[in-house]
DNA sequence: CTGCAAGATCGATCTCTGTCAATATTGATA
DNA sequence: TATCAATATTGACAGAGATCGATCTTGCAG
């Protein structure tokens, strides 16, 4: 049931070749647009930059939570969004819940739409 | 009126500094998602991958339509935004029109995305 | 000019998603 | 154990988006 134990977006783009070097299946296709999906959000790109550019390249969720005007439940439900995608780390220390960006994931994404060669 | 001879959302995104190097402000992630959200779909996956394979690297709307299981009004919606997000690019010929992928705008993206230094 | 074929636009519908208030859960602390 | 603080979950609602059928526009052929 977890997308987490099983297979992340993440990991099922990993292995597809760049997307303009030769037409890609739909279900291919399927696998790919959640995971842009997940970026495709403004809120979710300003958590995934804060996360990235914090000390220690981790911040908890309080210190998120006070960068933008929205409801604690919202920042938690894109978070749990990035998550799911594969694209945020979670770790638990006590009450605190801190988040990582998973670099390669972006990583692999940025392959699969970037440099052609030909 | 028209994004297209004011500025694209891929217009905006070139000049950005990589989305994990530093925090990025609101405006700038308001500026990127409509990019993001115009590539966040199985159907405009496929046909991007599709025209950029294609032969000649463009392709006609009929070519594309005969792909998809879709109604040729959704194909051609499709195409509209991704042409309005900058992605592909419009040639009319007779009474035919080609797309093409503007392989600049993808490779942005890609940069934005991508490659951190530290 | 007429008719036809290629695309685009329009209007309606249905689904998905971002948001919030309320509530539940979990862990630390007294 | 009782309580509080940090996150997550739930349920509801409004707005956005994907899709279709119908229609409009445009260019070519007769």
């Amino acid at each position: 049931m977890s997308k987490l134990i099983e297979l992340t977006p993440v990991q099922t783009v990993a292995c597809c070749s760049p997307l303009l070097s030769e037409p890609i299946t739909a279900a291919t296709a399927e696998r790919i647009s959640p995971l842009l999906k997940a970026l495709a959000d403004p809120v979710r790109l300003r958590l995934l930059s804060l996360v990235a550019a914090h000390e220690g390249g981790q911040a908890c969720v309080c210190d998120l939570n006070e960068a933008f005007d929205l409801s604690q439940p919202t920042i938690s439900h894109h978070l749990k969004v990035l998550h799911e995608a594969g694209l945020l780390e979670r770790t638990k220390r006590g009450t605190w819940v801190y988040y990582a960006v998973r670099r390669e994931a972006l990583g692999d994404l940025a392959t699969l739409l970037g440099a052609v060669p030909a």
